[in-house]
DNA sequence: CGACTAGGTTGCTTGATGCAACCAACTGTG
DNA sequence: CACAGTTGGTTGCATCAAGCAACCTAGTCG
């Protein structure tokens, strides 16, 4: 995007957008979701440029939707977790990702199931669980693989905290 | 964007970002369901330049997202309409809307309402009536002012059909 | 010592965006 | 009838952001 707010919108979608409505920042907040938590493996997964990505990772930690934590010093090493802020943006990402594989369908059906961790029911595109019928949220899920997944899921456990 | 899409990644909310994900397009997408269904509306009520609005719609056309018909010949005018998979995007709306009025409130507190047409009950950031319970789809609400709504809030008439 | 790893930063090129001007075909006004 | 206004664009140009490759730093491994 070219500049990333929209002045003079009095409308709460344009205020997220102007947040993570930039290309990129919604892919790295659902691949820390995933469970990539450093530099190296959001770039090797998204193929990201790293100078967006290092760029990206900025704002969202001063937007407080990551927060950067060392886990080693000299050299120094990060990894980002998820706040609160950014834990709230998966109904979100649910309801994106259901109508994404519901109009773009991988060729071999599913590529990623989001299952409820305490039931194993599914995730339906409200977030809610479609077993026990619960209103979930980021820490009640998980993601396991689908029929149509081409690569490994990855830990499945989230980079909350 | 740059390039607008994610290649190499196998990933719902990345296939549905290639589509939606640029700038602008999600908030034409709600600028239509909000009730602006002509090129000079939704140029005013955005800011958007009129060559990027004119490429959006293109887009949004040819992705099925929106359909325009043309409401008079000679010389010919069009207005544009939310099909089903455009009405479809309501949910992530929603949550987005909830997410950006929870983060980056106004000053007055919240700029819109969602409604339950039929009850009048607040819809949840599920997309859930919390009067009725029901599980509300697009045509099922409307908007009305909150109380920090600065602009009219246009005839609350999705276009829809 | 040299290679490798992790996490960046810097420079350059390319492409998308914002802006203003222009255009075409009517419609309304004096 | 002339002329301004409305609607829905298109075109050209300047600017800013994204993509890519090369480089850097500080440590570890063999």
């Amino acid at each position: 995007m070219l500049r990333r707010d929209y002045p003079g919108l009095d409308c709460s979608v344009a205020k997220a957008l102007e947040v993570i409505g930039e290309r990129w920042s919604l892919l790295i907040v659902r691949a820390v979701m995933h469970g990539d938590r450093r530099f190296g493996e959001m770039q090797g997964s998204l193929g990201i440029a790293r100078n967006v990505l290092s760029a990206r990772l900025e704002r969202l930690v001063e937007e407080d939707i990551l927060e950067r934590r060392a886990y080693q010093e000299s050299p120094p090493r990060y990894e980002y977790f998820l706040t609160e802020k950014g834990l709230d943006l998966w109904p979100a990402l649910i309801a994106l990702l259901h109508w994404g594989e519901r109009y773009s369908p991988g060729p071999d059906g599913v590529r990623r199931l989001i299952v409820h961790k305490e039931c194993g029911g599914e995730v339906s595109e409200r977030g809610i669980c479609e077993s026990c019928g619960k209103v979930l949220h980021a820490r009640d899920a998980k993601e396991v693989p689908g029929p149509g997944a081409k690569a490994p899921v990855g830990t499945g456990a989230a980079a909350i905290d």
